[in-house]
RNA sequence: GGGGCGGUAGCUCAGUUGGUUAGAGCGCUACGUUGACAUCGUAGAGGUCGUGAGUUCGACUCUCUCCCGUCCCA
């Protein structure tokens, strides 16, 4: 064969060989009813992001699911693609047009504003595609799907009619989680809750029929300005008398009544709560209960209103002034005022600090304002039931099962409508228009005619209200295309947990109310990627990895594959950048067991049948161990434990296949007596190597078509197509892997033996055997192995003239080993060793003996374990035993 | 406040029907370039499995208490 490179050099060979899939395209799927789908939807990555760690990992799963599955026989379809991502988006493209042109986006107007979004689009957006490209992804790239795409804007539409004509989507004033920062609605879970450290105002607010006042404790003093009312709890006894009274709101001097309300805890602060349902959700039900009017106090970008809002059943009844220094003021500035004005009047009793939880924006991070507004919603509890029982009933499965379904179950149970308007310009326009005199259409057209003007609400629908048809509208979807019909509902989703409610959940009720079939089969949830320390990555940090790096600097294989190593089910993994060494030096291991083939080889072949008859020892063990690998690798992978899985492979390769295989047969290939025994020893390298790279595909795709396409018989194309191999039970042979096992423990001892004695590596040894004919015999037909792997020159058994005081002595499974160190034995040193190797067959002794000797032991465990335990002992005291002897003999 | 998850070697983690001499990788120590590989080889040190109790012949494994960490929900 030609030269090999001593290192393994990736990036021209990662390169090549994606180009060449791609030419192949071995990554297209077709609907093709001889072979049975195996499909995965991509989360898709918002356009704005570039790849994170967090993006290769999960992407790394589901390629080498993908990649599996296709060896398997399987059509295999990854469908790609990407989020328009509403919020992060336009801000993004309102920032530059601010950096670059000094404007808003109200400068431009609306139009101008979403052309230019795309134009960003157009050119920024497959940023992440090409990334995930470099990291050797399969997906299906002809079917690439974006969900502002026009066939994904039309699933859109007709879901949200079809909701409505099934009285699933409605719209009203309600308590929404409002970003002031980006001016828009957000969904409950697009809302964090951030423990913070804040304060608790108790306030005096004066009875309106006496001089005496009570003490309200608020978190928000600013919001006073919209009091319509101060409770209690019902069951307070203290403070009962007071309900039905009014107290006056310090610095606007409005009264309001005082009322009890079960919301209310008496012991929480002072026991007085101010009721503002403008803006607080469980005042706004308080409010509800009581029909209490509702003011408005801040306007859209948290700022206080120049005249405050009264609203009473929904209707604007009346305005209400507002001091004159707190108009257009932010809530934060608002509340230093009125707490300044409140101080100077005396009508401050104490502030204490108090710790809460703070509802901040997922996306700008900036504190939440509730805020009354008018909205639109999806009903959840019609949708939640079907939903829900998938889940139970397991045609929806989670891996991990256990923790993830009652998190699940809780939020199924539990929820509330879905807020699905947003505020925004870049999204897709919601399908209601509305006349002059206030009517409304749900229409996929502009109903406007000559005479008639109709104008569309000005709200985008909420990026995960596109997202949740992902399985089905890139399939096709509302057409009943042959790719639907194929390939829905799909079979796995890879995913992080933080999603499980914005996407997860609701591609399920969407997925049942739609296709009336679960999106998928299986879910797979992965851990997220933290740093070294175990704190999430993050820019602020400057903790983050950054993957395209690594790739350059370990290769994608090495970045794959030590990621899948460190990664148990649905665990979270601490990864620092040298990490990804445990890639690399593997692929390097992989590279330089090829590279020794390839010093060996004129031209490949992996077929040994014809040297059947040649096959020694080892031949069978690796051929036995290889089939177990498979076993366990392809098990593993069918039950989402991947990076048991990846451990398969690595450690069968290295420590199986390098560290022992290799060794053992090198004699054969450096010296053999006949050619036939050079070449089944070579063959059956071969055909391990070339199988091992099957195995490793689907994790480390590039490393194992390079070493395959070296490897290959004629008429074969590519490992990423070639079949996945298969565990034979012919192969496993249980008395060559006994055999091995014991001359490796006897090896291993040799060696120690060695190390222990300070015996340099490059003299050769004599060992001396001794013990039943079974065990002496195994260990005499080795001898080549002894000489290869722990240079045992001389292998024997012991004459009876043997003098034993020179000899180094241990006992491995009944045969007593001596090696002779006349001249190089420390005597000292070698009663120690003994010693402690007696200690240590003592206590294993003393343990035994104590079970068995119990008499409770023996009567009520099962009597297999109490053999077992009664053979271990024999053993184990023939061991010692001996090992008594040779100490006492060397003494 | 409610709930989930985790606490096993210096570090990161396996240990899935209770019986193992409790494992792996990295790190550490010693030795070592014999014709694949120093991104390597050989050997070794290192753990009362968070705490306390209980169930059991037997608990890293099952039950409960508490402590610590972490995440979600209110």
């Amino acid at each position: 064969m030609k030269e090999i490179a001593r290192q393994y050099e990736p990036a021209g060979i990662e390169k090549k060989w994606y180009s060449f899939w791609l030419d192949q395209e071995y990554f297209h799927a077709t609907v093709n009813p001889d072979k049975k789908p195996y499909t995965i939807v991509i989360p898709p990555p918002n356009v704005t992001s570039v790849l994170h760690i967090g993006h290769a990992f999960n992407n790394t799963i589901q390629d080498m699911l993908i990649r599996y599955k296709r060896k398997a026989g399987f059509e295999t379809l990854w469908m790609p693609g990407t989020d328009h991502a509403g919020i992060a988006t336009q801000a993004v493209v309102e920032r530059n047009l601010k950096q670059t042109q000094a404007k808003s986006r109200y400068d431009l107007g609306r139009e101008k504003f979403v052309d230019r979004i795309w134009q960003w689009k157009e050119e920024n957006g497959s940023k992440i595609i090409e990334q995930l490209k470099r990291m050797g992804c399969s997906c299906d790239w002809q079917r690439e799907r974006f969900t502002m795409d026009e066939g994904l804007s039309r699933a859109v539409q007709e879901v949200f009619i079809r909701f409505y004509e099934r009285g699933l989507i409605y719209r009203g004033p309600r308590i929404v989680n409002w970003d002031p920062a980006s001016a828009t609605a957000l969904a409950d879970d697009e809302v964090d809750h951030v423990e913070t450290q804040g304060k608790l105002y108790h306030l005096r607010y004066k009875l309106a029929d006496s001089d005496e006042y009570i003490v309200v404790a608020t978190t928000r003093p600013e919001t006073l300005l919209g009091d319509t009312a101060v409770a209690i709890a019902p069951d307070d006894q203290a403070k009962l008398h007071l309900r039905g009274r009014r107290v006056i709101i310090p610095f606007v001097n409005r009264p309001v009544p005082i009322i009890s309300d079960e919301h209310v805890d008496k012991e929480f602060g002072s026991g007085f709560v101010k009721v503002t349902p403008a803006h607080d959700p469980n005042d706004f039900e308080i409010g509800q209960r009581h029909h209490l009017p509702q003011v408005i106090v801040l306007d859209k970008d948290g700022k206080v209103l120049p005249v405050c809002q009264l609203f009473d059943t929904g209707r604007l009844i009346d305005e209400l002034p507002v001091p004159a220094d707190l108009a257009g003021v932010d809530r934060f500035e608002a509340r230093k005022k009125i707490m300044a004005a409140l101080e100077l009047a005396g009508q401050v009793e104490k502030i204490e600090n108090h710790t809460h939880a703070v509802g901040h924006s997922y996306r700008s991070k900036v504190p939440v304002e509730p805020y009354l507004s008018v909205q639109w919603f999806v009903k959840m509890k019609p949708l939640a039931q079907a939903a829900l029982e998938v889940v139970q009933d397991g045609r929806v499965a989670f891996y991990p099962k256990e923790r993830f379904e009652k998190t699940y179950e809780h939020w199924m149970t539990t929820i509330r409508d879905w807020c699905i308007s947003r505020q925004l310009w870049w999204g897709h326009r919601i399908p209601v228009w509305y006349n002059d005199a206030g009517e409304m259409k749900v229409t996929l057209t502009d109903p406007s005619t000559a005479n008639e003007k109709w104008l569309q609400d000005p709200d985008v629908l909420d990026t995960w209200f596109s997202s949740q048809l992902w399985p089905f509208s890139t399939l096709g979807w509302p057409d009943q295309t042959a790719e639907l019909d194929y390939f829905y509902p799909t079979d796995t989703l890879v995913t992080g947990p933080d999603i499980i409610f914005f996407w997860v959940a609701r591609m399920i009720m969407s997925g049942m109310e739609f296709m009336d079939e679960v999106p998928f089969r299986q879910v797979y949830f992965n851990g997220i990627v933290r740093d070294e320390q175990g704190r999430k990555m993050s820019k602020s940090l400057g903790n983050g990895i950054d993957p395209l790096k690594m790739i350059e600097e370990y290769s994608a294989d090495a970045m794959r594959f030590t990621l899948m190593m460190l990664s148990s089910e649905g665990q979270d993994l601490n990864l620092g950048e040298r990490s990804f060494e445990i890639g690399r030096n593997f692929a390097n291991k992989i590279w330089n067991a090829f590279r020794f083939l390839g010093l060996q080889i004129e031209t490949p072949d992996s077929n040994f049948e014809p040297y059947r008859e040649f096959l020694t020892l080892e031949d069978r063990w690796i051929l036995s161990r290889y089939h177990r690998a498979i076993g366990e690798m392809t098990r593993n992978l069918d039950r989402f434990r991947l990076s048991e899985a990846v451990e398969a492979i690595y450690h069968f390769i290295w420590h199986d296949y390098c560290d022992w295989y290799l060794e053992m047969i090198k004699k054969r290939l450096y010296k053999a007596e006949r050619p036939e025994e050079k070449q089944a020893a070579l063959t059956v390298a071969t055909c391990i190597m070339k199988g091992s790279m099957e195995l490793l595909h689907p994790v480390m795709p590039f490393i194992s078509e390079e070493i395959w396409q070296n490897l290959k018989s004629a008429g074969e194309e590519s490992v990423v197509i070639s079949a996945w191999p298969e565990a034979d039970s012919a192969w496993i042979d249980e008395s060559a892997e006994k055999e091995v096992a014991f001359i490796q423990e006897i090896i291993g001892s040799v060696r120690n033996l060695r190390a222990e004695m300070n015996v340099p590596p490059a003299k050769g040894l004599t060992l001396l055997i001794q013990g039943e004919a079974q065990q002496t015999e195994m260990v005499l037909n080795n001898a080549r192995h002894f000489s290869a792997l722990a240079k045992v020159e001389q292998l024997a058994l012991a004459p009876e003239t043997l003098d034993r005081n020179d000899c180094a002595t241990f006992v491995r499974a009944g045969v007593e080993c001596f090696v002779p160190l006349s001249d190089l034995i420390d005597r000292d040193k070698e009663k120690q060793r003994l010693q402690k190797e007696i200690e240590k067959f003592s206590g294993l002794v003393r343990s035994a003996e104590a079970k068995l000797s119990n008499e409770a032991f023996l009567a009520k465990a099962p009597p297999q374990v109490v053999d077992t335990e009664k053979g271990k002992l024999a053993a184990l005291k023939e061991n010692l035993l001996k090992l008594e002897q040779n100490y006492a003999r060397f003494a």
